[in-house]
Parts: C-alpha cells; structure tokens; sequence
DNA sequence: ACCTGAACACCGTTCAAGT
DNA sequence: ACCTGAACACCGTTCAAGT
C-alpha cells in the first residue's frame, strides 16, 4: 500500500551504505588500506553487522570506496579510443592503470589471491568494467600487437609490475613491455 | 671453564630452530602458508615465544623453510652461467625463478610491501642470494640487452608476472618480456 | 642463557535481541 | 526489514616466572 511497497527495496538505509564509503574512504586515507572494520563502522555511526551487511568482503568495501576512481579510469579508456596511434593509446592508458594499482594493493591482490568464492557482484563488476576497458584497447591496437597477445597477458604484465615495485619503477618497466608485445618491434628505443 | 664457554653460542637451542623449521614446512603444506604460528611451534613441541626468538617476522620462518629450494636455484643460476647462450640462460632462469615465486607468494610479497624496518638479517640473505644470481646471468647477456635494463628490471616483471597469475600463465607472459628488453629483437616470434 | 605458557590486545565474524 | 552491539573465536605479541 505504501508508495515504495515493491520498488524501494531500500528505505534509510542506503544513507547508512553511503555514510559507511565516506567515513571508510576517511579512515583509510588516515589509518592505511588495512584499517579495521570497526573503526569505519564507528566513525559512520553504525554497528559493525551494517557493514558487513552492505560490504560482505573488504574487497566490495574498496571497490564502492574507489569506484569513482575506476569509472574515471575507464572513461579515460573510452577517449583514449578516439586518439590517432592506437599503440600509443593502449601504453598511455597503462601508464594510469599503473598509478592506479600501486596506490590499490589489496584489491589487485584479492582478484589475484582471492578464491572463486570470495567473488562477490560488486567485485565482479570491478573487475570486468576494467578487463573490458583494456580489451577494448588492446582489440583497437591489435593489427600492431603480435597475435597471441591478449588483453589478460597485458594486464597480468602491469599490474604485476605494478605489485612488485614503487610506482615509478613500475611504469619505467611497462615501457619495456612495448616492443615485446609489438608484432615488428622497432629496432631501437 | 666448561668447553663452550666463548664458542659455542648455541647449545640444545639449534636443536628447537630444527625443530621448528621442520614443523613449519608440516605444518605449511597441510594449512597453507598462512598458518598459525601457535599451531607451528605446539607441533615443533616448543613454547610460542621459543619461535619469536629465532624467527622474529614471518618471512623469516619462511626463508628459513625453503632456504633449501633457494640454494638449489641459485646453484640451477650457476651452472646455466656455463651454457652456451648467455640469453637462453637467463631466460631458462627466469623459468624456474617464477615457479618458485608463485609457490612463495607471501614471501615474495613481504619483499615488496615489507617496510626497511621489517627487513632481518635472514631476510637479507635470501634476498641479495637471489638478486645477486639474476644480476650475474643478466650481466652475461648484456650484450644481447637494450643497455637500460637492470637485473631488478628482470625480477620486478618475472616475479609480478609470478604474483598477478597462475605459474603457467606467468612463464607464457615471461617470453613475451624477450624481445622487450632485447637490444635488437627478433622481427617475429 | 634459554625456555615456558599464560595473559593481553586486537580484529573479523556471528547472532540474539531490539525497532 | 533493518539495525544494534555484545559475544565468540582466533591469532600475533609480550612478559613474568621457571630451569
């Protein structure tokens, strides 16, 4: 009878998810990517099941806390489409994927690490908003790339590097990628 | 005035050490290498602190259990130092290094995120074994080399490739990085 | 000197009770 | 339906007391 009878499945409480990315994205800033969980649900002003309730894994927590991050990435992706050198593209996009990485461990690690089960829908949308983005890149770039390249190899290649090294380090490196996956690499540089 | 007064700096202690890296590798391949240390040092037969005094942080521990598997690849470095072509050693190496990276994840990434403090004595020694050997067969091919890439470069791309996939997928991904760190790649393949 | 194991602190997770 | 916060279990670390 109400208004929101079958539509609002959610009434005040997606005020609490929010408060939860916003006190959560605080205390990470302050307390690194580790914080405790009852910290974020204390500075939110819920308890600590609310949380659980919203983000059942840490994962799904920094997926919402850095989701504008992710979609800019892959909006950058989208423009990168439209440039001239398709090559060009693909290495400038996976210089920001680097960055991205670097200053994201935990959840590089946990779409590593983490086994099938721990897979929740907003992790996967993560996942697959970013594979996507690269494929799409890597697809338009392919007539340059050698045929076996695919887009997981590139992935793999930098966020590895990106895990094994500072952030510098780790774009330094991808540029070395370039001619190994290039189809005729240029002879020098 | 008893016989090891000065010399002999460990008496039945070394005995518990051995005991205790032999429960750990028990213990590691039964739980996984996240096990408990309580569960390592009861089955060693020992107190909990006996195994903080000899092995302060974790990646000690571990060090200590696969310190065999560890010589053993730096000697597999060696002896390929003899083979004929300079770059198909290293390559070869490279091979066996990311195996052995992929089954030791945690302590492949305590060298990465482990702060300066966190670093022992042991530690160190694992870790200049290993660079100390890859700067070695990297050196040798150098002339096969763009000038700019170092022995870390190697290892950051090897052992992230090792960390971000599954062993199998981490060597096909290691060929591709041949031609990109060439002096002058191959035009195909 | 070296070891013991209990004690402490912390954190992730769950669950009965509230509204 | 959704939330609360106390309770539980677990684990890393430390420390006073033993030998």
């Amino acid at each position: 009878m109400s208004p929101d009878s079958k539509r609002g499945p959610r009434a005040d409480a997606s005020r609490n998810a929010a408060r939860l990315v916003a006190a959560a994205r605080e205390v990470l800033a302050e307390a690194g990517n580790d914080a405790a969980f009852d910290v974020i649900a204390r500075r939110a002003g819920v308890g600590n099941a609310t949380l659980y309730r919203h983000f059942p894994t840490r994962a799904d927590l920094l997926v919402a806390v850095y989701a504008d991050e992710v979609t800019a990435l892959c909006e950058r992706g989208s423009q990168l489409l439209e440039s001239a050198d398709p090559m060009d593209a693909l290495f400038a996009w996976l210089d920001e994927f680097v960055t991205h990485v670097a200053t994201k461990r935990p959840l590089a690690l946990a779409a590593t690490e983490g086994a099938a089960e721990r897979r929740t829908t907003l992790f996967h949308q993560w996942h697959t908003a970013i594979t996507s983005t690269a494929e799409r890149l890597v697809r338009r770039a392919q007539p340059g790339l050698r045929s076996d390249v695919t887009a997981i190899d590139v992935l793999t290649l930098a966020s590895g590097a990106a895990l094994a090294s500072d952030p510098a380090h780790a774009c330094r490196v991808v540029a070395m990628l370039r001619n190994g996956i290039a189809a005729r690499p240029s002879p020098e540089h």
